[in-house]
DNA sequence: CCGCCTCAAATTGGATACAGTATCCAAATG
DNA sequence: CATTTGGATACTGTATCCAATTTGAGGCGG
């Protein structure tokens, strides 16, 4: 019984996904909150079927945790060794992405690359303080974008496989302009060796730039205590 | 610590996902085959809501794939180029472990690692047919807990985001007992250096390692025609 | 070949059973 | 008299079931 009629392509589940996965992402609940289901139903106007199972496929994203028999809560953030074992990994699976993306160069890929990095570009430039979801948006598809060039389903999948918890970091660093400003400039290079049909520099481009912003992430670290 | 004394608690959905896990191991399910609710439900005796939980988190394991408002199915075996992509992730996930496994090398590691590896040596010397799963099971292991002790969960997280795929792999190569004593030999090797605290040498025996079950995957490589 | 009809299955809504937790009251203790 | 403690009670939330609704697919007649 949906008010709004409309040909729906997407069951509710589907719906409850987005909604619950944008507002985690958006940091909206607290971190270790309860998700309990009979509130979220309420809450989202649906019956308790769709949020269960919409919870369950949260799960996998590392956005969200299960207890056995006690429900689900919001994942926890991240301490300083996590942040730094997360960084160890995209070490490890990004610059292989990166070199598998770089065998593949098309000029569509081309085109769809250039928007997240004018998009961080264009933010560190600017003035006007912006949310950190805007920078973080824009990093993360550049970075989406690769993986998805990389031509294979399993190591792009073991990259998404981070991917929440790449999220949950974001609301623990703070990112300053001067930082995207870097991000920037090394996101550009690894785009000039895509261009330049250079697999390898690419690979060892994003290696540097991993490790960059790792170091930028350890030295520039702080818990989020104010709003965005 | 909480100890299950008197009643043994574990929940429906729990049972389900444990049983449908073990059949979809063991092939018993046609690749492409429908897993629908209903029967599912008549079939383990519960109703509806814990198969639908169960599935839900089967999903991430790529045993299983859902279609919006058409269902569950099993996972469709795997083409010879998917095949060539999951080692390819393999090779760049793996030796990173073992890398880190290295680093970190304990005494009670080594001798949990043994065993695997003398099951496989074991089952690859003995005369008697045995199944496919217990070769797998054994070479599962083994990898399992090199990814267990390089003490990063997102690294290690990536690699079990293959592991429902390289389980599927199980299905479709028929892995000779020849091939298993190669690879028993190969295992044996890795130890030796994790022995000699040489996590550098682990790693590129990893590397060797997944390259040979590679090269010997594509050439035996034979569709699953008659049962174990 | 096309549209209608029928059926099976997914999806959803709500009700129930059950367990864990918090709360409150009163008796016992210092 | 204040404080603590035992236990009963109310409440919250998960896990589960079942019934109702909606959608998709295939068969049948036009």
């Amino acid at each position: 019984m949906a008010r709004d009629d409309a040909p729906e392509r997407t069951t509710h589940a589907d719906k409850v996904y987005a909604l619950l996965f944008g507002q985690l992402m958006n940091g909206t609940f607290d971190p270790g909150a309860a998700l309990n289901i009979p509130t979220l139903s309420r809450k989202f106007e649906v019956s308790q079927t769709p949020i269960r199972e919409a919870l369950a496929r949260l799960e996998h994203t590392g956005l969200v945790h299960r207890e056995a028999l006690r429900g689900y809560f919001v994942a926890p953030l991240f301490s300083e060794v996590e942040l730094d074992k997360l960084m160890e990994a995209r070490l490890v699976l990004e610059p292989a992405l990166a070199l598998e993306a770089g065998r593949r160069v098309t000029p569509e890929f081309l085109a769809k690359l250039l928007v997240p990095i004018d998009d961080l570009l264009r933010l560190s430039e600017s003035q006007v303080v912006r949310s950190f979801r805007e920078y973080w948006s824009a990093d993360e598809d550049f970075h989406s974008l690769i993986a998805e060039q990389s031509a294979n389903p399993f190591l792009e999948g073991a990259y998404r496989s981070l991917g929440g918890q790449v999220q949950r970091f974001r609301l623990f660093v703070k990112l300053g302009s001067a930082d995207a400003r870097f991000a920037a400039a090394e996101h550009r290079q690894i785009y000039d060796a895509f261009v330049a049909r250079a697999p390898e520099a690419a690979a060892d481009l994003m290696r540097h730039h991993i490790e960059s912003a790792r170091l930028r992430a350890l030295s520039d670290r702080k818990t989020i205590l104010a709003n965005e």
